[in-house]
DNA sequence: TTAGTTGCAAAGGCTTTGCACGCGC
DNA sequence: GCGCGTGCAAAGCCTTTGCAACTAA
């Protein structure tokens, strides 16, 4: 049994088969399914999973704090199990490819009292973007190719 | 006439009055509005603006680099025309409001060669979050009256 | 037992699309 | 006049909701 699944049934989470495998499709670093994708996978492995049943679930664990929203584009919300180890995501801006990183430093350092506008500020969400290794390759291949 | 609108005439943008309308609402700091309110706005000056050429205008401008898109929850865009000073964003838990802020430093610099994955970093996105004064006084007065 | 979960299907919010008409250049 | 831009309405994607049947504890 995972350690998620561990951690849900010692807060008294009711444990159904539905949401056991919701929990184990979403383990693992660098994991951000979207809630289709959790769906797909779920029902792989338990046909008997509808799509209102990943969403009841995916907003539990989120509102647990077991599982973090991510949207890096304004098309559908991704679940990053890996709440646990605060982190920062990379996304490239080809083929949308996520990477949790761990930048050095206070994300909120840079936030000068005078900017923060009488706010009380408590975290920094980063998305770093660029282009992954493949997709970086592609555009070099499309420079020299097509012009 | 606006600067935006001179810049987007020198393009050789075929300007309409939906276009100026549209061109006109997205102006000033810490302006975030999404499609429905620049609709709204844009049908004040001008009511016959649709919501299909508001789309259109917005990712024209968009892909112009005129106008930024922010996402800072999983609902609607949000359309920013200070496009041409790179700032942050700092979001208010409690009632959305959205400041401009300008973070001390390089955001790249935090995320060391080893944390990037082979990936091409370009550029980074900000948002800190917290809460307003407005909102932070209310979440108090809860603190203080409701246990 | 019994309160919490599930599945289904319908509705909801936001955005995009197809096509005929209209207008800036 | 040509071709791009517009409006309308319908469809699309992602997500939420209502309710009866089901099941973990």
């Amino acid at each position: 049994m995972s350690d998620l699944v561990k951690r849900l049934r010692g807060r008294g989470w009711r444990m159904t088969a539905q949401r056991r495998v919701v929990a184990e499709v979403l383990d693992g670093e660098h994991v951000h399914l979207t809630a289709d994708e959790v769906l797909a996978r779920a029902t792989a492995r338990l046909p008997e999973v509808s799509r209102a049943t990943v969403y009841n679930t995916l907003g539990e664990l989120v509102a647990l704090g077991e599982v973090v929203e991510v949207t890096t584009d304004g098309r559908a919300k991704r679940y990053d199990p890996n709440a646990h180890r605060p982190h920062q995501h990379l996304v490239c801006s080809g083929c949308g490819e996520i990477r949790d990183v761990h930048p050095a430093g206070d994300p909120l350092a840079g936030l000068a009292a005078s900017e923060r506008f009488g706010f009380t500020v408590v975290r920094a969400d980063v998305i770093y973007r660029g282009l992954c290794p493949a997709c970086a390759d592609a555009a070099d291949d499309g420079a020299d190719a097509a012009p």
